[in-house]
DNA sequence: GAGTGTGAAAACATTCACAGCT
DNA sequence: AGCTGTGAATGTTTTCACACTC
């Protein structure tokens, strides 16, 4: 089992995705094409095998791929057999479907730890934890080695959550408050705004407008 | 004002960062240069010129880019002066996370319907809306001409809420459930699913297995 | 026959670098 | 002097099409 840590961008965001619709098949089902995948995934098959033939030599020809080869592959090389641990700071509605989630869990993370400054919601059971105050986040990162830091609060204070965690050690920041965080030096961050991709079904929306114009 | 209805989906996709941008700049700053976006949004300048310049003649050579005349050009572009409207279907976590989203009313979209079949949820007040059952959607969908459907339900049921949606003549859905939805004809789809992003993360995250291989 | 893996072509996207305007 | 808008160059991604293997 070898590693090839130089694929492409584009190749990377898709590998989750293929990850799903491998998940998603019947289980019965010991062998698949790009063809398949292509389909469930919707992306054109030459796309596929160009993809999966950065994994190495994984298909057979005339048959296809093994799933659960095909599965195990993909997930090492996204490095999801590492065990990544996360904390999430801020439990409100978003934080607590985030706690909750079980893709999470399923796809190798683990929540380590909950956070909030709202004295109303620290000691609060949630998910197998329980809510606890800021101040105590270094502790739980040190024990617990967390990799990623997932900030679910509101966009005033995400800012400064991101500071906390640079000081506790965090080295990678999945932010889904509505605000363009800084740049940290040797800090990987992401950034979901749940109404971006709003923004682009728009775009291709039929517009009553669009009929007036052109 | 014009619309070019032809703008490079690589483009579409960073309209609302720059949306985002904009909003998050000193309100009092009129102006704003595309290095100073182009820093916020982490991209390149060239970048960002070349994608206003996409929007028409935007910016003043020798000065740069007026903020509230291009707030509003990318608002027109991206259809969000429509004043489009949407309900959302699961009212766990994450479905009242989206309930009271504010970056959804910021940019347009105007929520008139929240939709569970669990008995418990039915009734509740939520974001000034009441949970319906969802015999009710269809009702919903004609009176206020809805454009858009919010998944949010766990994954076993998602699929036939798209049914549903299609069957009340919604032509759009945002899907955040975890699986990937089968392509209805005439039906746009977007998938969110929030565990890929941390995946893609962990590709780029320092592995200690790493420097194994290799 | 069926389906992978991959050169080569085509399409698309980014970046440079600078003329042109304020 | 400062900053846009954009040709031209470069880099990346997608797709075609087919030799090759099972």
């Amino acid at each position: 089992m070898k590693i090839n840590s130089n694929i492409p961008p584009a190749t990377v965001k898709r590998l989750p995705l293929y990850l799903q619709c491998l998940e998603q098949i019947d289980k019965a089902t010991g062998g698949i094409s790009s063809k398949k995948i292509a389909e469930i995934a919707k992306v054109n098959d030459a796309q596929v095998r160009r993809d999966l033939s950065y994994l190495g030599t994984l298909g057979t020809r005339g048959v296809g791929y093994d799933v659960s080869k095909l599965r195990n592959q993909i997930e090492l090389e996204l490095g999801l057999v590492d065990g990544w641990t996360a904390i999430i700071v801020g439990i409100g509605n978003l934080g607590s479907a985030l706690a909750h989630y079980g893709g999470f869990k399923e796809r190798g993370f683990k929540i380590v730890g909950l956070f909030d400054t709202d004295p109303k919601k620290i000691g609060k059971q949630l998910a197998g934890l329980t809510v606890k105050p800021l101040h105590e986040m270094k502790e739980i990162c040190a024990k617990y080695n967390v990799a990623i830091g997932i900030i679910a609060t509101p966009e005033k204070v995400a800012e400064s959550i991101a500071d906390d965690l640079e000081v506790c050690g965090i080295k990678s920041i999945l932010n889904f408050a509505p605000v363009l965080l800084k740049n940290k030096p040797g800090m990987q961050i992401r950034s979901v705004d749940l109404s971006q991709e709003l923004q682009i079904l728009s775009y291709y929306l039929e517009r009553p407008s669009l009929k007036i114009a052109k």
